[in-house]
DNA sequence: GGAAGCATTGTACTTCGGTACAATAGTTAA
DNA sequence: TTAACTATTGTACCGAAGTACAATGCTTCC
């Protein structure tokens, strides 16, 4: 199955060619039926909306794979267009072989993004992991009370013992209760250290 | 350039072969030299610290990216194992198509995850990110100078005041003014709320 | 029925963190 | 050469955090 890749006047670049030979050229008004997956070269400019661009790029595919080209490629951009929908988001001026990894990668359901966009991802979401070491849920909230589970997250959120007695109706003095409560059961003696465990920034002992 | 598969016994799937006819068998004590990618199948039980796990194996592997397989695959997993540095995280008994994908990607020096995971990445970044300013070096750190820099990352960790004197090699006075001044510039009062920031849980103010 | 765990609150104390009001000295830029 | 910024340290004070030693009322389990 050939791909389709669309530009705004269906013009091919050789990189393009040289990874598919067989591509089918077309315009971003409309797609090529019988074509997977499906290219897009993003109209140059800053003024593109372009959850926009992709939802309708993906109206037309139909159900293949979309994967956005971009000749000043950001971030940002890329996040947008994977969250509208695309497979995959890259540099147009890619190498024909990073453009054939991507076509597998998306072809066969897969996402495909550059290795400094996945980076942030990950830096973004491994914080709010159950730490490294128990696979699970997170550790912390098994060995803590209800109440204490709840005047820890506040805890970990920079609240003090005054703002937590009024969020959570009850007397300064009982948050003290609790919250010494925590520390003892994890084994640490002040509020920071609990934060970093609450989010995940440490393994509990 | 052949991959090598390691496995506790040096066990063989048809699956791999099939994928890498040439493929070099290992156990996962030790990685054969003149092997990339480099495959580790996840030995089996809940009892696994897959953080150390990929560690021991990447320090190993000297450089050459690692897939970890697993034949009960887990999202929260995926993400610790590409956390402590794995370039991909698949089912051990993915399909050959797939596996030939994963080493593409990984041998050109991408990451690969599969599409549920890509998913979840999605939707955490596009949701508790320091929003925009992320994809750029922290920005907290602009506004402070190298040693109150110094200050905030221990701060950060959790060291107290006299603690981090002593790893400075400064006076407890010393380390009150540099987290005064930093609090001062990043709009806070206290250090829980500094340590959410330069942990990226928060936006400076 | 008693033991154990939890939620709640009180008083009192110590320690740590944060700030106010300083000073001295080195470096850089206008 | 000033002015501005930085690093360093001092004394002093206040408030928040954490701990010690309690008590009361509720539920659950043996």
């Amino acid at each position: 199955m050939p791909s389709a890749f669309l530009s705004f006047d269906a013009r091919v670049r050789g990189t393009w060619k040289k990874a598919f030979p067989d591509l089918i050229a077309g315009t971003l008004a409309q797609v090529p039926p019988a074509a997977t997956p499906v290219w897009a070269l993003r109209p140059a400019g800053p003024d593109v909306d372009v959850t926009n661009l992709v939802a309708g790029l993906r109206r037309q595919a139909g159900g293949r794979p979309l994967v956005l080209l971009a000749d000043e490629p950001g971030e940002d951009e890329a996040l947008t267009a994977l969250a509208a929908g695309a497979s995959g988001y890259c540099n147009g001026h890619a190498a024909p072989a990073v453009l054939e990894q991507v076509a597998l990668a998306v072809g066969n359901g897969g996402v495909w993004v550059g290795q400094g966009l996945m980076q942030r991802l990950l830096a973004a979401t491994s914080r709010g992991l159950p730490a490294p070491g128990a696979g699970k849920a997170a550790a912390w909230r098994e060995r803590l009370t209800e109440r204490e589970q709840e005047a820890a997250v506040l805890v970990a959120q920079g609240a003090s013992n005054k703002e937590i007695a009024r969020r959570m109706s009850i007397t300064e003095r009982t948050v003290k209760a609790h919250v010494g409560a925590m520390l003892e059961k994890l084994g640490v003696h002040d509020r920071l250290r609990l934060s970093l465990i609450v989010n995940g920034l440490e393994a509990p002992r």
